[in-house]
RNA sequence: GGCGCCGUGGCGGAGUGGUUACGCAGAGGUCUGCAAAACCUUGUACACCGGUUCAAAUCCGGUCGGUGCCUCCA
């Protein structure tokens, strides 16, 4: 399969560093709150890089992290738990975000349980962080200031690595305005914390180097260094972020993990989703389309016909979420899972030679989409032409259910658990039909006005009448 | 200023140097107890201006517009 790498600017095919297995790193949320929608998109492409990895024969080992210290969390819980000790309140506000994280990534269909997620604040992590810093430290890659321990980065360009190969960046884009607003004890307006001394009120934890009492706190892009080799080893195959992480985190990321090293490679492969944007505008709360999944579920859709809308266009381009475009993807996946439904209901199927070969080629299709740079909308398009044609074609006994699971495999639709209906749906069903043939309109109506409080709908094909969940 | 992404029919949105993307919505028709679905027909899509070419929406140049990053940010 082939990937759009940030590194080389170019399509590259997946080439594992170790056999059949593809180490995955995706940058995750700084847990201070719900995330938006635009956050979801991002792991929505994560997830789906996941699973056609996966498809595509390879191991997958995929690890995330969770910001659970940074300024954001610290303000958040001084105001949410101003009573609590620092380090409590912390761990009060970031225990409740992950748990809310966790439960909208479940219902927008994203794969949990394969995922390693990692603290920035578990005490493996903050001991792999104070070595690193120290190592750093010993071989002059960092220094001590004022506020805090800093990465040089002039230090790592004279041992003779590239600083910024991601994003080209040079010392002239750096404005004057920056650097004369720039508030920090560093030596060179480039270098970035890897440490900040803990400040009046704030969670610290105990760390020394080189005499120096140095509580406090991790610097951002030192987590990602740190769980990243603890979770999967060093150099890895592909790391995951938006766009915005292209720089600095990412940049950073790769200096703080092979400056000590002699090759100079942290991950072979740099993916980035574009941004979400909103009636083709930046999501901001002063714009007002500013949304989490509460607010879409909110207006009764469905957390899945979200994960429709962000499948339906490429990562690297900007999605653009209406309102508009969001029923279209409920009534697209009304319309998968109607055809699902139909793999229960003994008048759609259809036997034919023709129809399981228009699965393999849409199968053919789907696959060739995903592993061309994961082309979800063209790979979608296909499933729902498949489930559009199953109208006039029924589907396949035999083949439909395992096209289900390989649907569900790539697209994460939970289309293939979907229950059948009970006996007393059936037979409500049958006695319909019964009431139609005597043209007793009423009886027949009523039945199918009560299956429809139960969540099924029934229509009239030439062939029998055909259920659906709702 | 530096580094990016993008501009496709009503709404979304792939893709491509010459051939229907697809989805959703709309209009007319067939079918139909009603409803729904399906099927058939239908809408003269590729920001603008130049250039290259037998042929460009697709390549090149420019213009305009949107959007993002430049040490909080998916």
């Amino acid at each position: 399969m082939k990937l759009y790498n940030t590194l080389s600017r170019k399509l590259e095919n997946v080439v594992p560093l170790s056999g059949k297995n593809v180490r995955i790193y995706s940058c995750g949320p700084t847990v201070y709150d719900h995330a938006h929608i635009g956050n979801l998109t991002a792991y929505v492409y994560s997830d789906t890089l996941q699973r056609v990895v996966g498809a595509a024969g390879f191991n997958v080992t995929r690890a995330m992290n969770y910001t659970d210290v940074d300024d954001k969390t610290i303000r958040r819980s001084h105001e949410q738990f101003p009573q609590a000790d620092p380090k409590v309140a912390l761990t009060l506000l970031t225990d409740k975000y992950i748990a809310v994280f966790l439960e909208d990534m479940q219902r927008i269909g994203n794969d949990t349980k394969h995922v390693t997620f990692i603290r920035a604040t578990d005490p493996k992590t903050m001991q792999g962080m104070r070595d690193l810093i120290a190592a750093l430290h010993a071989k002059g890659f960092a220094y001590v200031a004022d506020d805090g321990v800093y990465f040089s980065i002039d230090a790592y360009r004279k041992s003779g690595k590239v600083y910024g190969q991601l994003s080209e960046i040079t010392a002239a884009d750096t404005s004057e305005e920056r650097i004369q607003n720039d508030e920090y004890d560093k030596e060179s307006v480039h270098d970035f914390a890897l440490w900040k001394t803990q400040k009046d009120g704030e969670p610290a934890w105990d760390f020394t180097l080189d005499g120096h009492d140095l509580k406090g706190r991790p610097g951002w892009h030192i987590e990602c260094s740190v769980m990243s080799r603890q979770a999967l080893g060093q150099p890895f195959d592909i790391h995951t972020g938006g766009v915005d992480h292209i720089f600095p985190h990412h940049e950073n990321e790769i200096a703080q993990s092979t400056a000590l090293e002699a090759n100079p490679v942290m991950a072979t492969v740099f993916v980035h989703s574009e941004h979400m944007l909103v009636d083709g505008r930046k999501m901001s709360k002063s714009l007002q389309n500013f949304y989490t999944l509460s607010d879409i579920t909110n207006k009764g859709y469905d957390p899945l016909a979200f994960r429709v809308k962000v499948l339906q266009s490429h990562y690297r381009n900007s999605v653009n979420f209406t309102w508009e475009s969001l029923d279209a993807a409920q009534n697209l996946l009304t319309n998968l899972r109607a055809w699902a439904d139909l793999k229960h209901q003994k008048t759609a199927h259809n036997t034919s030679d023709e129809l399981a070969e228009s699965y393999a080629n849409a199968l053919r299709a789907i696959r060739e989409a995903l592993f061309d740079d994961l082309n979800t909308s063209l790979a979608l398009g296909h499933l729902a032409q498949l489930a559009n044609e199953s109208e006039t074609l029924g589907v396949h006994p035999e083949k439909i259910q395992p096209m289900l699971n390989i649907a569900d495999q790539l697209f994460g639709l939970q289309l293939s658990e979907r229950p059948t209906i009970n006996d007393t749906q059936k037979s409500m069903i049958a006695k319909r039909q019964t009431a139609r043939e005597a043209k007793n309109w009423a009886k027949s109506d009523q039945l199918r006005d009560q299956l429809k409080e139960q969540g099924i709908i029934v229509r009239d094909t030439t062939n029998g009448p055909i259920w659906q969940r709702t």
